[in-house]
DNA sequence: TTTCATTGATGACATATGTCACTACATTTT
DNA sequence: AAAATGTAGTGACATATGTCATCAATGAAA
């Protein structure tokens, strides 16, 4: 018997999951948790095979859950259900330890295979993931990153620099850095390609 | 029996929905649809009661079918099921007549209670969202609404002069004026705003 | 220890963005 | 017909943004 617990903060999703996957014979749904944190809790006091889980959750993602999982050196299995094909999230996803990571447009005989797979040892990735896109590596380093989520946030240069603790001179110079980085020929272009690859 | 048509695109959802909602005595799920179209080709085909949609689909969104079909003087009610609790969403959704806006993060009882409620003639709105509506007004026009989204895609001023056959000062001039609507103090603000609103 | 990489800064420059007052014209309203 | 409204434009101005070459301090690697 699978036991596994489903993380999900869409409350109409998590419980279709449930039901879905209790239907399977070989699998036991025996918590669901509303958030990241309550998903590591459940953890701990459940000790399931399997986390399936979404990644963009209040109080810690998907990804940050397996991070810390990995960190204590749980041997629990990771199915991540997500509606984001992005890149980057593969990646963390990968380095994190987790071994399935699928699409929220898929039927439901694949999600219950896929925990199967990821249960016994294997690894599930969505194919039009594990093919494409692998081009971009991100190079974006962490003060990019930061100066980054603050442009997108509508902050100017300046706002920036004071958040920071940084010379406003320095600010743009980063900013020019990443959007060369990113083929972008302005902040905008830069935020959008760096969120829709999943690097912020 | 109500009998009714769902169209959502993510398809580990839809069939959930579909499997809730078929378990009720009075619920009978004719058909699932993966876009806008295909659900108003559906409609045609089935002449369902209730039209249970998602709002952002391929094709035509939920809010365009419903558009379409108040044009077409359907009588069938629509039910809205989507994430986003954005008032200016549920504006428009009204205008079009739907009597049904609800939330994925609601319980499976109370969708399927909405369902009936709306097929009966009542009207359910996700709470969230009964009281936050009023609280700005859309006052974007369109040229507003265009420019801001042509902004919020990266393009520069000059490149959206002449995408829109507009003179670069009179570009700024409505960019100016949608960021004195809206509050906002630069352009990514301005569409930040409008998107969270459900203007763009 | 010398070299290298990282992180942050400066200054000068061109271009883009945002602000405002005012104009022009066509279409509705009254 | 006159007034109001909607749509687009101009010009002048201040500030923000993006580009580059160059520099300095620090810590890690050779």
């Amino acid at each position: 018997m699978i036991r596994i617990i489903i993380a999900e903060d869409q409350l109409l999703l998590r419980g279709a999951l449930a039901a879905l996957l209790s239907l399977e014979d070989d699998i036991e749904v025996v918590a669901e948790a509303n958030d990241g944190l309550e998903a590591l809790k459940l953890i701990k006091l459940h000790k399931p095979n399997v986390l399936v889980t979404d990644i963009e959750m209040p109080k810690y993602s998907g990804i940050e859950v397996a991070q810390k999982l990995k960190r204590e050196n749980s041997n629990i299995r990771i199915l991540i259900v997500t509606t984001f094909a992005r890149p980057g999230y593969l990646q963390r996803a990968r380095d994190a330890g987790v071994t399935g990571y699928i699409l929220k447009d898929t039927s439901s005989d694949e999600l219950s295979q896929a925990v199967r797979t990821v249960a016994s040892g294997g690894t599930v990735i969505a194919p039009e993931l594990s093919q494409a896109s692998w081009v971009l590596p991100d190079s974006l380093n962490d003060r990019e990153r930061e100066i980054l989520r603050l442009a997108e946030a509508g902050k100017t240069n300046k706002q920036i620099s004071k958040a920071l603790n940084l010379t406003l001179g320095t600010v743009r110079n980063y900013l020019t850095e990443a959007m060369h980085k990113l083929g972008a020929s302005n902040r905008i272009e830069a935020f959008r390609t760096a969120r829709e690859n999943g690097w912020l």
